[in-house]
DNA sequence: CAATCGTGGAG
DNA sequence: TCTCCAAGATT
Protein backbone atom coordinates (compact mmCIF):
# COMPACT_ATOMS: atom_id res chain seq x y z
CA UNK A 1 0.00 0.00 0.00
CA UNK A 2 0.85 3.49 -0.58
CA UNK A 3 2.89 4.95 2.44
CA UNK A 4 0.98 8.24 1.61
CA UNK A 5 -2.82 6.23 1.81
CA UNK A 6 -1.59 4.57 5.04
CA UNK A 7 -0.82 7.35 6.88
CA UNK A 8 -3.92 9.54 5.59
CA UNK A 9 -6.86 6.45 6.45
CA UNK A 10 -4.78 6.58 10.24
CA UNK A 11 -5.15 9.79 10.66
CA UNK A 12 -8.54 10.15 9.05
CA UNK A 13 -9.97 7.84 11.70
CA UNK A 14 -8.39 10.71 14.63
CA UNK A 15 -8.62 13.44 13.01
CA UNK A 16 -11.24 13.39 9.55
CA UNK A 17 -14.45 15.05 9.64
CA UNK A 18 -16.49 12.05 10.15
CA UNK A 19 -20.15 14.34 10.85
CA UNK A 20 -20.51 16.12 7.65
CA UNK A 21 -24.43 16.22 6.71
CA UNK A 22 -23.84 13.60 3.39
CA UNK A 23 -21.72 10.91 5.40
CA UNK A 24 -25.08 10.12 7.11
CA UNK A 25 -26.53 7.71 5.17
CA UNK A 26 -23.52 8.27 2.51
CA UNK A 27 -26.14 7.40 -0.80
CA UNK A 28 -25.37 7.99 -4.24
CA UNK A 29 -27.86 10.38 -4.70
CA UNK A 30 -26.22 12.63 -1.31
CA UNK A 31 -22.86 12.18 -2.41
CA UNK A 32 -23.66 13.50 -5.96
CA UNK A 33 -25.48 16.17 -4.71
CA UNK A 34 -22.47 17.22 -2.48
CA UNK A 35 -20.27 16.79 -4.97
CA UNK A 36 -22.17 19.12 -7.69
CA UNK A 37 -21.96 21.95 -4.79
CA UNK A 38 -19.12 22.20 -3.35
CA UNK A 39 -17.59 22.34 -6.43
CA UNK A 40 -15.72 25.69 -5.92
CA UNK A 41 -17.17 25.99 -3.09
CA UNK A 42 -16.12 25.43 0.89
CA UNK A 43 -18.11 23.06 3.05
CA UNK A 44 -18.82 26.01 5.40
CA UNK A 45 -20.67 27.45 2.59
CA UNK A 46 -22.54 24.17 1.51
CA UNK A 47 -24.09 22.85 4.48
CA UNK A 48 -27.00 25.05 4.56
CA UNK A 49 -27.94 24.55 0.99
CA UNK A 50 -27.45 20.88 1.26
CA UNK A 51 -29.58 20.60 3.98
CA UNK A 52 -32.38 22.66 2.50
CA UNK A 53 -31.87 21.19 -0.90
CA UNK A 54 -32.89 17.53 0.25
CA UNK A 55 -35.43 18.64 2.72
CA UNK A 56 -37.35 20.15 -0.31
CA UNK A 57 -35.93 17.28 -2.84
CA UNK A 58 -35.08 14.08 -0.66
CA UNK A 59 -34.57 11.49 -3.78
CA UNK A 60 -33.56 11.55 -7.11
CA UNK A 61 -36.96 11.31 -8.47
CA UNK A 62 -38.43 14.00 -6.39
CA UNK A 63 -35.41 16.11 -7.99
CA UNK A 64 -36.01 14.75 -11.83
CA UNK A 65 -39.35 15.88 -11.20
CA UNK A 66 -39.54 19.26 -9.66
CA UNK A 67 -39.96 22.63 -11.77
CA UNK A 68 -36.64 24.15 -12.70
CA UNK A 69 -37.29 27.48 -11.17
CA UNK A 70 -37.85 25.46 -7.83
CA UNK A 71 -34.20 23.80 -8.45
CA UNK A 72 -32.70 27.32 -9.21
CA UNK A 73 -34.32 28.95 -6.58
CA UNK A 74 -32.77 26.11 -4.05
CA UNK A 75 -29.91 26.69 -5.63
CA UNK A 76 -29.64 30.84 -5.54
CA UNK A 77 -26.75 31.89 -3.53
CA UNK A 78 -24.97 29.37 -4.10
CA UNK A 79 -23.43 30.80 -7.68
CA UNK A 80 -22.52 28.60 -10.79
CA UNK A 81 -25.51 28.08 -11.68
CA UNK A 82 -24.99 25.68 -14.72
CA UNK A 83 -24.30 23.57 -11.58
CA UNK A 84 -27.84 23.59 -10.93
CA UNK A 85 -29.05 23.23 -14.65
CA UNK A 86 -26.81 20.05 -15.14
CA UNK A 87 -28.33 18.80 -11.89
CA UNK A 88 -31.61 18.89 -12.96
CA UNK A 89 -31.14 17.50 -16.07
CA UNK A 90 -28.55 14.76 -15.09
CA UNK A 91 -31.42 13.37 -12.87
CA UNK A 92 -33.97 13.37 -15.50
CA UNK A 93 -31.36 11.10 -17.69
CA UNK A 94 -30.50 9.04 -14.99
CA UNK A 95 -35.06 8.41 -14.62
CA UNK A 96 -35.26 7.88 -18.33
CA UNK A 97 -32.18 6.01 -18.97
CA UNK A 98 -30.74 4.27 -15.62
CA UNK A 99 -34.14 3.07 -14.18
CA UNK A 100 -34.15 6.26 -11.34
CA UNK A 101 -30.48 5.99 -10.00
CA UNK A 102 -26.47 7.13 -10.70
CA UNK A 103 -25.15 4.68 -12.77
CA UNK A 104 -22.28 2.84 -11.19
CA UNK A 105 -20.32 2.61 -14.54
CA UNK A 106 -17.05 5.27 -14.55
CA UNK A 107 -18.56 6.19 -18.20
CA UNK A 108 -21.98 6.42 -17.93
CA UNK A 109 -21.58 8.39 -15.02
CA UNK A 110 -18.76 11.25 -16.08
CA UNK A 111 -21.61 11.27 -19.52
CA UNK A 112 -23.87 12.98 -17.35
CA UNK A 113 -24.03 16.52 -17.56
CA UNK A 114 -22.14 18.34 -14.63
CA UNK A 115 -20.02 15.58 -13.95
CA UNK A 116 -16.43 15.49 -14.53
CA UNK A 117 -13.50 13.04 -14.08
CA UNK A 118 -12.98 13.85 -10.66
CA UNK A 119 -16.68 14.07 -9.64
CA UNK A 120 -17.16 10.78 -11.30
CA UNK A 121 -14.47 9.28 -9.16
CA UNK A 122 -15.65 10.98 -6.26
CA UNK A 123 -19.28 9.19 -6.43
CA UNK A 124 -17.90 5.93 -6.80
CA UNK A 125 -15.48 5.95 -4.54
CA UNK A 126 -17.34 7.44 -1.92
CA UNK A 127 -21.01 5.64 -2.61
CA UNK A 128 -20.37 2.22 -3.58
CA UNK A 129 -16.25 1.85 -2.42
CA UNK A 130 -14.89 2.03 -5.64
CA UNK A 131 -11.02 2.03 -6.83
CA UNK A 132 -11.24 5.42 -8.82
CA UNK A 133 -8.67 8.08 -8.26
CA UNK A 134 -10.26 11.89 -7.74
CA UNK A 135 -8.31 15.50 -8.65
CA UNK A 136 -9.96 18.55 -6.76
CA UNK A 137 -8.54 21.41 -5.21
CA UNK A 138 -7.39 19.64 -2.20
CA UNK A 139 -5.29 16.63 -3.91
CA UNK A 140 -3.70 19.33 -6.45
CA UNK A 141 -2.30 21.13 -3.20
CA UNK A 142 -1.43 18.17 -1.49
CA UNK A 143 0.60 16.11 -4.43
CA UNK A 144 1.77 18.99 -5.27
CA UNK A 145 3.79 19.83 -1.73
CA UNK A 146 4.08 15.93 -1.61
CA UNK A 147 5.35 15.27 -4.88
CA UNK A 148 7.23 19.08 -4.75
CA UNK A 149 5.63 19.37 -8.31
CA UNK A 150 6.25 22.85 -10.19
CA UNK A 151 3.92 24.94 -12.23
CA UNK A 152 0.31 25.59 -12.09
CA UNK A 153 -1.56 22.81 -11.35
CA UNK A 154 -4.30 23.40 -13.70
CA UNK A 155 -2.38 23.59 -16.56
CA UNK A 156 -2.51 20.67 -18.36
CA UNK A 157 1.01 19.02 -18.34
CA UNK A 158 1.07 19.46 -14.66
CA UNK A 159 -2.48 18.17 -13.97
CA UNK A 160 -1.79 15.10 -16.28
CA UNK A 161 1.35 14.18 -13.81
CA UNK A 162 -1.11 15.20 -11.02
CA UNK A 163 -3.84 12.34 -12.10
CA UNK A 164 -0.84 9.65 -12.71
CA UNK A 165 0.37 10.09 -9.09
CA UNK A 166 -3.53 10.35 -7.34
CA UNK A 167 -4.08 7.00 -9.32
CA UNK A 168 -0.88 5.63 -8.16
CA UNK A 169 -1.83 6.17 -4.70
CA UNK A 170 -4.98 4.50 -4.06
CA UNK A 171 -5.13 2.03 -1.37
CA UNK A 172 -6.85 -1.82 -2.29
CA UNK A 173 -9.81 -0.86 0.23
CA UNK A 174 -11.20 1.64 2.47
CA UNK A 175 -12.08 4.01 -0.88
CA UNK A 176 -14.51 5.85 0.42
CA UNK A 177 -12.80 6.64 3.54
CA UNK A 178 -9.44 7.17 1.74
CA UNK A 179 -11.49 9.63 -0.85
CA UNK A 180 -12.81 11.79 2.23
CA UNK A 181 -9.32 11.30 3.76
CA UNK A 182 -7.62 13.22 1.70
CA UNK A 183 -10.17 15.72 1.29
CA UNK A 184 -10.37 16.27 4.59
CA UNK A 185 -7.00 16.64 4.95
CA UNK A 186 -6.34 19.46 2.09
CA UNK A 187 -9.38 20.70 3.63
CA UNK A 188 -7.73 21.47 7.48
CA UNK A 189 -4.79 20.29 7.53
CA UNK A 190 -2.66 21.01 3.99
CA UNK A 191 -4.35 24.14 3.43
CA UNK A 192 -3.43 26.76 0.65
CA UNK A 193 -2.17 29.55 3.78
CA UNK A 194 -0.03 28.07 7.29
CA UNK A 195 -0.27 24.67 6.52
CA UNK A 196 -0.10 22.53 9.94
CA UNK A 197 2.75 21.07 8.74
CA UNK A 198 4.27 20.37 12.16
CA UNK A 199 1.04 18.17 12.56
CA UNK A 200 1.37 16.32 9.39
CA UNK A 201 1.08 12.31 8.72
CA UNK A 202 3.27 12.68 5.85
CA UNK A 203 5.65 15.25 6.87
CA UNK A 204 9.30 12.82 6.60
CA UNK A 205 7.94 11.81 3.09
CA UNK A 206 6.68 15.52 2.14
CA UNK A 207 9.47 17.06 -0.64
CA UNK A 208 7.75 20.62 -0.48
CA UNK A 209 8.46 20.38 3.46
CA UNK A 210 11.99 18.55 3.13
CA UNK A 211 13.01 21.31 0.75
CA UNK A 212 11.13 24.32 2.16
CA UNK A 213 9.00 25.15 -0.54
CA UNK A 214 5.60 24.56 1.66
CA UNK A 215 4.72 28.14 1.00
CA UNK A 216 6.03 28.38 -2.69
CA UNK A 217 3.27 25.20 -3.68
CA UNK A 218 1.25 24.75 -5.47
CA UNK A 219 2.39 27.77 -8.01
CA UNK A 220 -0.51 30.39 -7.89
CA UNK A 221 -2.73 30.41 -11.66
CA UNK A 222 -0.91 32.80 -13.24
CA UNK A 223 -3.18 36.52 -12.79
CA UNK A 224 -4.76 39.13 -15.36
CA UNK A 225 -6.65 42.46 -14.10
CA UNK A 226 -10.55 42.53 -13.84
CA UNK A 227 -12.27 44.06 -16.72
CA UNK A 228 -14.97 46.87 -15.71
CA UNK A 229 -18.60 46.14 -16.80
CA UNK A 230 -21.60 48.27 -16.19
CA UNK A 231 -25.54 48.05 -16.64
CA UNK A 232 -28.51 49.65 -15.61
CA UNK A 233 -31.34 47.67 -13.56
CA UNK A 234 -35.02 48.76 -13.32
CA UNK A 235 -36.86 48.43 -10.59
CA UNK A 236 -40.64 48.71 -11.37
CA UNK A 237 -43.55 48.66 -8.59
CA UNK A 238 -47.07 48.56 -9.45
CA UNK A 239 -49.81 49.35 -7.11
CA UNK A 240 -50.07 46.42 -5.23
CA UNK A 241 -45.86 46.59 -4.57
CA UNK A 242 -45.18 43.90 -7.29
CA UNK A 243 -41.70 43.95 -9.17
CA UNK A 244 -41.12 43.40 -12.68
CA UNK A 245 -38.67 40.16 -13.41
CA UNK A 246 -36.89 39.28 -15.98
CA UNK A 247 -35.91 35.18 -16.55
CA UNK A 248 -32.54 35.45 -17.80
CA UNK A 249 -31.79 33.35 -20.88
CA UNK A 250 -29.54 32.57 -23.53
CA UNK A 251 -25.52 32.97 -22.66
CA UNK A 252 -24.05 35.14 -20.28
CA UNK A 253 -24.14 35.08 -16.02
CA UNK A 254 -26.92 34.11 -13.99
CA UNK A 255 -28.66 32.07 -17.11
CA UNK A 256 -31.99 30.58 -15.64
CA UNK A 257 -32.39 33.22 -13.08
CA UNK A 258 -34.92 35.59 -12.21
CA UNK A 259 -33.49 39.53 -12.05
CA UNK A 260 -34.73 43.02 -13.08
CA UNK A 261 -35.12 44.25 -16.36
CA UNK A 262 -31.19 45.58 -17.58
CA UNK A 263 -30.51 48.41 -20.02
CA UNK A 264 -26.95 49.60 -21.05
CA UNK A 265 -28.07 53.26 -21.56
CA UNK A 266 -30.40 55.40 -20.48
CA UNK A 267 -32.14 55.70 -24.23
CA UNK A 268 -32.80 52.03 -23.75
CA UNK A 269 -33.70 51.93 -20.43
CA UNK A 270 -36.48 54.40 -21.44
CA UNK A 271 -37.98 52.13 -24.43
CA UNK A 272 -38.15 49.36 -22.12
CA UNK A 273 -40.05 51.64 -18.99
CA UNK A 274 -42.39 52.29 -21.86
CA UNK A 275 -42.80 48.56 -22.83
CA UNK A 276 -43.32 47.41 -19.41
CA UNK A 277 -45.20 49.98 -17.92
CA UNK A 278 -47.18 52.14 -20.66
CA UNK A 279 -46.70 54.88 -22.24
CA UNK A 280 -47.95 56.91 -19.43
CA UNK A 281 -44.78 55.94 -17.08
CA UNK A 282 -42.69 59.21 -16.79
CA UNK A 283 -39.03 58.38 -17.39
CA UNK A 284 -37.82 60.87 -15.67
CA UNK A 285 -39.41 60.46 -12.46
CA UNK A 286 -36.92 57.71 -12.19
CA UNK A 287 -35.42 57.48 -8.26
CA UNK A 288 -31.96 56.76 -8.51
CA UNK A 289 -31.04 53.98 -5.80
CA UNK A 290 -27.36 54.02 -4.45
CA UNK A 291 -24.44 52.46 -7.40
CA UNK A 292 -22.41 49.42 -6.36
CA UNK A 293 -20.42 46.40 -7.52
CA UNK A 294 -20.28 43.13 -7.62
CA UNK A 295 -17.81 41.16 -8.29
CA UNK A 296 -17.41 37.60 -10.53
CA UNK A 297 -14.80 35.18 -11.02
CA UNK A 298 -14.17 37.19 -14.61
CA UNK A 299 -15.50 40.76 -13.97
CA UNK A 300 -16.44 43.31 -12.40
CA UNK A 301 -19.87 44.86 -12.79
CA UNK A 302 -21.41 48.01 -11.68
CA UNK A 303 -24.89 48.54 -11.15
CA UNK A 304 -26.75 51.62 -11.34
CA UNK A 305 -30.37 50.63 -10.20
CA UNK A 306 -33.08 53.45 -11.45
CA UNK A 307 -36.28 52.90 -9.72
CA UNK A 308 -40.16 53.81 -10.85
CA UNK A 309 -43.39 53.29 -9.45
CA UNK A 310 -45.98 52.67 -12.29
CA UNK A 311 -49.54 52.51 -12.05
CA UNK A 312 -50.81 50.81 -15.74
CA UNK A 313 -48.66 47.18 -15.87
CA UNK A 314 -50.99 45.90 -18.26
CA UNK A 315 -49.05 46.20 -21.64
CA UNK A 316 -46.39 44.42 -19.21
CA UNK A 317 -46.12 40.77 -19.70
CA UNK A 318 -48.90 38.82 -20.63
CA UNK A 319 -47.57 36.04 -23.33
CA UNK A 320 -44.43 36.37 -22.36
CA UNK A 321 -43.32 33.84 -20.48
CA UNK A 322 -39.89 35.84 -19.45
CA UNK A 323 -41.30 38.17 -17.37
CA UNK A 324 -43.60 38.57 -14.82
CA UNK A 325 -45.06 40.47 -11.62
CA UNK A 326 -43.67 39.39 -8.94
CA UNK A 327 -44.98 39.71 -5.47
CA UNK A 328 -42.51 41.07 -2.75
CA UNK A 329 -43.43 38.36 -0.35
CA UNK A 330 -42.75 35.69 -2.70
CA UNK A 331 -39.30 36.47 -4.57
CA UNK A 332 -37.90 33.70 -2.52
CA UNK A 333 -39.95 31.41 -4.91
CA UNK A 334 -37.70 32.19 -7.50
CA UNK A 335 -33.88 32.03 -7.58
CA UNK A 336 -32.26 35.39 -7.59
CA UNK A 337 -28.79 36.32 -8.57
CA UNK A 338 -27.52 37.36 -4.56
CA UNK A 339 -26.85 41.10 -5.13
CA UNK A 340 -30.60 41.64 -6.75
CA UNK A 341 -31.67 39.47 -3.59
CA UNK A 342 -29.51 41.86 -1.88
CA UNK A 343 -31.02 44.82 -3.27
CA UNK A 344 -35.14 43.77 -3.09
CA UNK A 345 -34.48 42.84 0.63
CA UNK A 346 -33.30 46.13 1.47
CA UNK A 347 -35.56 48.37 -0.39
CA UNK A 348 -37.29 50.87 2.15
C1' DC B 1 -6.24 26.07 -24.52
C1' DA B 2 -8.23 30.11 -22.69
C1' DA B 3 -12.54 31.83 -21.42
C1' DT B 4 -16.72 31.34 -19.01
C1' DC B 5 -19.35 30.67 -15.03
C1' DG B 6 -20.81 33.17 -8.58
C1' DT B 7 -20.20 33.99 -4.19
C1' DG B 8 -18.34 34.79 0.37
C1' DG B 9 -14.40 34.51 3.35
C1' DA B 10 -9.54 34.99 4.53
C1' DG B 11 -5.22 37.24 4.56
C1' DT C 1 -9.49 47.96 -0.15
C1' DC C 2 -7.64 44.37 -2.79
C1' DT C 3 -6.14 39.84 -4.14
C1' DC C 4 -6.71 35.21 -4.05
C1' DC C 5 -9.28 31.33 -4.08
C1' DA C 6 -12.74 26.88 -2.49
C1' DA C 7 -14.52 19.30 -3.12
C1' DG C 8 -14.46 21.84 -11.52
C1' DA C 9 -17.05 21.39 -15.80
C1' DT C 10 -18.03 22.97 -20.23
C1' DT C 11 -17.16 25.17 -24.56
Amino acid sequence: MSALADHLLAWFDRDGRHDLPWQHPRTPYRVWLSEIMLQQTQVQTVIPYFTRFLDALPTLPDLAAADSDRVLALWAGLGYYARARNLHKAAQVCVERHGGDLPTDFDALAALPGIGRSTAGAILAQAHGLRFPILDGNVKRTLARYHGIAGWPGSAPVEKQLWTLSESHLPQTRLADYTQAIMDFGATLCTRHDPACVLCPLQDDCVARREGRVAQLPEAKPGKPLPERRTLMLLLHDADDRILLARRTGKGVWNGLWSLPEAGDHDEARSLLATHAGAGADFDAAEPLPVFEHVFSHYRLHIEPLRWRVADTRTATGDNADLRWQPRERLHELGLPAPVKKLLEGLP
